[in-house]
DNA sequence: TAGGATGACTACCGGCCAGTATGATCCTAT
DNA sequence: ATAGGATCATACTGGCCGGTAGTCATCCTA
């Protein structure tokens, strides 16, 4: 049942592997040199769990599954990786590490904090919805060890602090309605995570795109601006909203999408 | 004669309420009389088994377990339904079965569809909260069989799509400010589902409170009211440049591996 | 008071799967 | 050209857990 290495290219799914189509590459089937390097092939391990984990869910998903994905065998991935929860972890890790780099960098922009949270939840976005976005908005507790729980726990803290914080810089320098934090904070975050639950990547729109989308009902709001609320029809409140497709978004730095 | 009152198990969609706090309470353990209806002992199985999965997730809870925090046994749980799917299916109609309901109460409201809007999610925000949120927003379609999945999926788009009608009509009636509808229930939906990750019954907040602060954040949203409708807010610092942006790795980050 | 209906338990099976023992094969350096 | 390390496969174990068979206990009704 197990192939062995021997299948080569067969059945012209992996060609000469052009980038990938459907699922991540394998550096195995590729060549027999050993050249590659061994941090390339952990990374592909990962990346492959990451895609198993997504399309079967975690405890569905067995190491014989990743290694079939890899056409390599379960001590494989055991030689790379040291058990399945260390997968998720580092795959909850790959994900979470965009968005904490995302927080860092916008701290030394000198823009009103509502844009700066923008931008920042705008890459929060395009995390959710990239290759590792399940496994860091799914990982659960309970399916973790307690030290790597602990440390997952430490990490979200720390972007929903520092989501926090800049809302309420925000209300703070009049960019931001007022409101509460940390409540607020709870609300963005979570239909950011949600895109995880629907997004596919053979979505009509873009992960950007979404986070346009996203942003535009955030920063509005349901209740209609300016005129309260007589009767009067949709009318184009604000510039760019509406069937138009992306606002010119000023200078605020456009996350550049990852892979 | 004939006292065959109970279809089969299957037939009996059984509305279960949210009811008491704490954790439920087991017929069983109360007395050995067995004058307590079947339908009552097969409540609590579900019950029971939304708790479970609550605190210990699906995959790690077993049978078992549901059984002994009931005091009985596993073939016992089998008399009152036929498999483990079926005990997370049900969890899952319970908690859906409110916003539902809501749903429909609101169509003979006859007021602007923003607050019918409004009343709708405050009762789905309470479902998520309740004990069979969990349930409700985490069910992977892997773990149920292709018709249970389906089943499930209609119920979820139903209520995708009162949304997206209530928030088409608020536009229509001005009662909302234009947006996309589609993008803006999956915004709604996502934070409210959202709770059922972080909301634990002992919280500070009670659902309804929670559903208010959230309500609040999605009617006036974030960018000031009454200012400029353009992208910025009132204060303008000087766009010094920082240190922009940079592309996100394309290289996995280093795990900071534990153990 | 027999007999059916209901409710529950003991004991087991079988499959899946994480993880491992062992060793073959290849690569590199000396 | 050979030692030693790096890489990976075959084949196995051991435990957990969903699900079932068979059986007993109790209650209701006639």
């Amino acid at each position: 049942m197990r192939t062995r290495r021997t299948r080569a290219p067969e059945a012209g799914r992996s060609r000469i592997q052009p980038a990938l189509n459907g699922r991540p590459a394998s550096p195995w089937r590729a060549s027999r040199e050993r050249l590659l390097d061994r941090e390339v092939k952990r990374e592909a391990v990962i990346r492959a769990a990451a895609h198993a984990f997504n399309h079967k869910g975690y405890h569905n998903t067995s190491l014989d599954d990743i290694a079939a994905a890899l056409d390599v065998t379960k001590p494989t991935v055991y030689y790379y990786v040291s058990n399945k929860e260390q997968l998720l972890f580092e795959c909850f890790v790959a994900g979470v590490e965009q968005i904490r780099a995302a927080l860092r960098q916008v701290k030394s922009l000198r823009v009103p904090a509502r844009e700066r949270l923008s931008a920042v939840l705008r890459n929060y976005a395009q995390a959710v919805a990239s290759e590792f976005g399940w496994c860091m908005v799914r990982v659960e507790d309970q399916d973790l060890s307690a030290a790597m729980s602990a440390h997952i726990k430490s990490m979200k803290s720390e972007i929903d602090h520092g989501i926090r914080r800049l809302i309420r810089e925000g209300v703070q320098d009049g960019s931001i309605h007022p409101c509460d934090p940390k409540m607020t904070a709870f609300a963005l975050a979570g239909s950011l995570n949600w895109i995880a639950h629907w997004y596919r990547e053979n979505q009509s729109m873009t992960a950007a795109e979404i986070a346009d989308a996203f942003m535009a009902v955030f920063d509005n709001g349901l209740r209609p601006r300016g005129a309260p609320a007589a009767g009067n029809g949709p009318r184009r409140a604000t510039a760019g909203r509406g069937a138009r497709p992306r606002a010119a978004r000023a200078r605020l730095p456009q996350a550049p999408v990852a892979r």
